[in-house]
DNA sequence: TTAATATGACTGAGCGCTCGTTCAAGCATG
DNA sequence: CATGCTTGAACGAGCGCTCAGTCATATTAA
């Protein structure tokens, strides 16, 4: 018997090797790993959950668990992808509703805020987590975590100076977008001296009075 | 001469226990491990810093190492505590210096802001490393960190309502002070992206706006 | 249809190694 | 000699990852 076929080469695959050769058994079998991974992850972080926990939970062998990824760094990389998908489809969704006035930048910071409420764990976790990735994943993270905020840049952008709102520097725009992302993950962060005293939607009406009120 | 002690029963010190009688010594030999600790930890963070690393760093063997502290995780509080100490004198400093107006404020912002530009590796390492704390310890670097806030809140509150600044919500006191925070260590976090568009007293200047102008 | 074979998903014991921690022995000082 | 500090070899738990092998199913041959 010949068995010319190169064994164990792992078919490259979008960024994250596999040795299944199914695609959408990958992409099905992916998404139920990196489900179960979050909870572990947000649980226990991301040391103290060991790649057994993962198949466990994930039911399945630790075998066969690497098949379908190549390291656990891998793993960790695709949660936090998932992650920022998830955040920047919410708050691109607000988006595209109507074109940009004053109340559906409002609307956007909600939303967005919204998300971070939501998803306060998974926020937290990804915090606490970036720094494991190896270092060309967590430029792509980076870049991810830029892009949201590019989203709230980009709609300060397309009102400044538009109807009776005053131009603003483009120094000024950019840096309330990075504000609104961060008091975005403010309430994530201290939500629990917060929750004493702000429901999530006094948070969202105050902060951005705060944000919107000083500039427009 | 007194020998009361119990050879090998740890000294109840003030939080960390150890196993050298001098509490001199300890004092000294603990802020040099502290020290050569922080360094290490921001370099290749919690994990990757060995306790062996640690031990040559500080000059010790690890036996000796582990006559000063009795486990990683208590060094891991130290340097935390150390931490928070050095941002919170800094802030309070800024504070003593005459009483309450809205300069004054602005000064304790700027001083503030400073700290956090001078220790943002400091800053970065602290989120990062928090959640290996053990509970007890994770509570009161907490609260550590919260007091630092509660400098901010009380600040704003002693202003409010005095001379002819307008009377302010707590509420909204209390959400400044955490803004102010926040604010701070956004430089920290993202400073890869701000540098390229501020410089420390850029920021400053139009965070301090930001915060102060609309407000009063 | 049936038997023979190939495919590829799945399994889990175990390898190789790291790392926090201990402790018996050594050394210096008074 | 007693006390207090120092040393570093040794321990052993724990981890990511591998790989030789199993088994269900698809494919081919007769």
């Amino acid at each position: 018997m010949e068995h010319i076929k190169t064994a164990r080469t792992p078919i490259a695959d979008a960024e994250v090797p596999t040795q299944i050769k199914n695609p959408d058994l990958v992409r099905e079998r992916r998404r139920h790993i990196i489900d179960s991974t979050v909870k572990l992850f947000i649980q226990h972080g991301y040391h103290k959950t060991t790649t057994r926990m993962i198949a466990k939970a994930s039911s399945f062998s630790i075998g066969s668990l690497y098949e379908y990824i190549s390291s656990k760094e891998d793993l960790l990389y695709l949660v936090c992808k998932t992650i920022h998908e998830e955040v920047q489809e919410a708050v691109e969704n607000a988006l595209s509703k109507t074109d940009m006035g004053k109340e559906q930048l409002a609307q956007v910071i909600s939303q967005y805020f919204y998300v971070c409420d939501r998803m306060g764990d998974h926020i937290l976790m990804m915090y606490q987590v970036t720094q494991f990735l190896p270092e060309k994943w967590k430029a792509k993270v980076l870049t991810n975590e830029l892009n949201i905020t590019k989203i709230f840049i980009n709609a300060l952008s397309s009102l400044s100076g538009k109807n009776n709102f005053p131009k603003l520097d483009n120094k000024i725009v950019n840096l309330v977008g990075h504000n609104i992302s961060v008091l975005g993950q403010m309430w994530a962060f201290r939500r629990w001296h917060l929750k004493n005293n702000f429901t999530i939607d006094d948070y969202i009406k105050i902060q951005t009075d705060f944000i919107l009120g000083h500039i427009f």
